[in-house]
DNA sequence: CTATTTGCAAAGTGTTTGCAATGAC
DNA sequence: GTCATTGCAAACACTTTGCAAATAG
């Protein structure tokens, strides 16, 4: 996604081009990670060289709310975003930290509306079992 | 669960046998909701007539480092604790916050090593969908 | 020029920690 | 009597909010 294409779906949502969150919507495009709050804060502030802790949730509420992101409650401390909002799930590597996307099939029974599904396995990545 | 069971499950981890530690388990056995500490504290308060969070969240790290209670990360806010370690996924109505267990099945190839899987499935409960 | 957005500082929420007093055994 | 446990108060980490200054259009 060019510059001009974020700033055509930020204007189509009714939001205003800030380098801010121009920048905060390339970062999660390219490098497709899934990076907390914290995360987003220090490379915007890198590439922008002035952004808030403020600007990085508002931005990533209306996004959340956008349908361009998801936010993923992985169990302890900080969320985590994830700007494929395709249905998948995720691997936590509980030695590294790294989260992975995985592609899962669940099926069950429930006699209530289901509206969104989060699928975590926690565990040790390949790259770990490695190592250790 | 006996009060004498409950008293000889804590012994045999080590733990000496404290009111508000069997008041917490009785609480957790016979409602089989899904409390927040919060909640937890209030039955064990109300119960014992003393009790502090400090005690709440230490007596929930070692009963699930026992593998006697899983630890759920609901989204937002406060975790939620089940004494049901059985491998089961939970719905959360976001209407009325109830949190139901539910069966499931799912299949999915990491290559990682799997150690615990979470299933959480978000939307409107049977009850919610009829009152609305 | 106007309405939105930024960003500081402060508040809020759930949870953990330091440490002295209490209580189990 | 000894060591674990309780519980207060303070600290923490992440996130949100109030509000004035800056900025997009």
């Amino acid at each position: 996604m060019t510059t001009s294409q974020i700033a055509d779906m930020l204007r189509s949502n009714g939001l205003k081009v800030t380098p801010q969150r121009v920048e905060i919507i390339r970062f999660l495009q390219a490098h497709r990670v899934h990076p907390t709050a914290q995360q987003i804060y220090e490379h915007v502030l890198r590439k922008v060289g002035s952004v808030s802790f403020t600007t990085i949730y508002n931005t990533m509420r209306v996004l959340e709310q956008m349908g361009q992101v998801r936010k993923i409650p992985i169990t302890e401390n900080a969320a985590i975003y994830d700007i494929d909002t395709s249905d998948h799930g995720h691997f936590v590597c509980e030695i590294c930290g790294t989260v992975y996307d995985i592609a899962y099939k669940a099926s069950f029974q429930i006699p209530h509306q289901a509206r969104k599904t989060e699928l975590i396995v926690y565990g040790v990545c390949e790259r770990c079992m490695k190592t250790q």
